[in-house]
DNA sequence: TCGATAATTCGACAACCATCAAAAAGATGT
DNA sequence: ACATCTTTTTGATGGTTGTCGAATTATCGA
């Protein structure tokens, strides 16, 4: 139940411990590092493409990923394009900053 | 190699990894949620109180940590005295944000 | 020196996790 | 219907890690 476009959202504590897992892995990573420096959505095809990693393993990221609510999954026929949910890396960001700075 | 006062210092590719690890286990988490509600440098043996972990357990995540970065162990006698190291998790979020925000 | 307290190290174990190959599922075009 | 392409699921495996008990090191007070 995030709120319209006012409000920060907030993280349920285990939202908080998926979020820094999902984080704690070198490819998602930089998997996320990629959705963030591109503004459209990405397909898993595009990403897999001299990652270094079988489909599997990607398809297991990603959904790590959106278990943390860090990305998105659109279906798009064949294809199943990834966005990065910004506002909740930013409520991320500003819960460990409350927690600990 | 950290800059003095002035400038932000600026964590390796394996500092930020071990950061994330370190954040993304919860007692550690909890462990610097406490050292950062308080000012002063707090001994394993009062940590461990009520954490309901054994000395070994503890003496592990506070290695972790330490590895990482994010705290600081001072002997002082008997005990270790351990403090959170707020430069390092501000460099760390700096760090995020540049990277994925 | 002795006993008690604080913390670390060691060895072992169970749970978790990243990874892949193979198979399956879903979608498109012909 | 069929072949092809994209993604997910399944099953298995090796590595990592959180955990503890027991032994060890270090420090203090009596």
């Amino acid at each position: 139940m995030p709120v319209a476009a006012s409000g920060k959202l907030t993280l349920s504590e285990e939202q908080v411990q998926r979020i820094a897992k999902a984080l704690a892995d070198a490819r998602r990573y930089e998997i996320l590092k990629k959705l963030s420096a591109r503004k459209a959505a990405i397909p898993c095809s595009e990403m897999l493409a001299g990652a270094g990693i079988s489909p599997a393993t990607l398809s297991h990221h990603m959904r790590e990923l959106e278990l943390a609510g860090l990305v998105l999954a659109e279906k798009d026929g064949k294809f199943v394009r990834y966005s990065l949910q910004q506002p909740v890396l930013r409520a991320y960001l500003d819960r460990l900053k409350a927690d600990l700075a």
